[in-house]
DNA sequence: GTCTATAGATCGATAGAC
DNA sequence: GTCTATCGATCTATAGAC
């Protein structure tokens, strides 16, 4: 047998497909062979720990995207705000397939998967609040503003694919963030 | 055996938190029999569509409640726009416990689940968008700025949701709902 | 209307060949 | 590194006594 047919980002691409579309505990090993093309032994192989650590190995890849994509830029003393804040809400949009792909963490964070992936779930979210609220400060807002106007956006992003998802219509999600960035650049 | 010891809303009741709290799929009989006090005959001659007609019930509960509570005075066009608007959040804070208790509907609407359940979770955020835009277009707002102030409400709520129990801190939920509260006023 | 017992399928996880 | 075979547990759902 060939070793490494499938990458590891393939696989955790695979991983990350099932978890969003059935959460962790729909999320079945039959389901994850199907969509990774391993079977169950190679998938222990690579994830002793089994579904956990196939869902930590996911939570993981997302945060080093988003950190990649997202976070750093925000961080950014040097790129200017409304850039990083238009940036961010573009790779959303990339990201989230204009509401066609659902949050995985969001999934998580509903369901009593929260508590099993508390630390991950929690610093997924607070990583990109604390990047948005100083890119926010950038721009000129009070601590107070930008913590809040970052909650905001936060929420927003969250309820937009929620109710894309719910509508099957991701023009929804589209119009959520457009009028994020109008209430981004008002303030 | 008595009958009837456990009165339907009080199944009902427990049905919905074994959903919530562990989604469709999790939700388990087990987990069922635990949370209704029911065994397995008893819930089957109760619903002898399985869990699939417990989570229709659950949801048919839902409605009515939001049907009595929220949707109703929004769209009674004697009530002044903004007293039913405000009444709509603090029902929301109450129904949703400031954010303690997610939203069956939302969870549904972000599985696979959705497809079992589609008009059912469709109708829901149709109905309650429907009712929002009658009492804001009353309020004074044009059909289009009614209609994405309504759509941004709903996502609000959801997001809200969504992060405050990421965060497992009610008070995110409730700065939402005030937020909220600020910008329709402001409009 | 409620229960216990159990069927039959599927679950997550392991063992061992190659 | 990948596979097949298989284990014991758990799953949904049913049967039948009371």
């Amino acid at each position: 047998m060939p070793a490494r047919i499938h990458s590891p980002e393939r696989v955790i691409q695979g991983l990350a497909e099932v978890f969003r579309e059935h959460g962790f505990e729909g999320a079945s090993l039959a389901h994850i062979t199907k969509a990774t093309g391993l079977g169950k032994g190679s998938l222990y192989h690579a994830f002793p720990g089994g579904k956990d650590e196939m869902a930590a190995a996911v939570l993981a890849d997302i945060d080093a995207w988003f950190e990649l994509n997202v976070f750093t830029l925000l961080d950014d003393p040097e790129t200017p705000a409304a850039k990083a804040i238009d940036h961010m809400l573009d790779a959303c949009a990339e990201y989230f397939q204009c509401g066609g792909r659902v949050c995985l963490v969001g999934v998580f964070a509903l369901s009593d998967t929260r508590d099993s992936f508390a630390e991950a779930v929690n610093g997924y979210f607070r990583r990109w609040a604390e990047a948005l609220v100083e890119a926010l400060r950038r721009s000129g807002l009070s601590r107070t503003q930008a913590q809040s106007a970052a909650e905001d956006v936060l929420a927003g992003i969250q309820g937009g694919l929620v109710i894309a998802r719910a509508f099957d219509d991701n023009s929804y999600f589209e119009r959520e963030l457009k009028r994020l960035r109008d209430r981004l650049k008002m303030t």
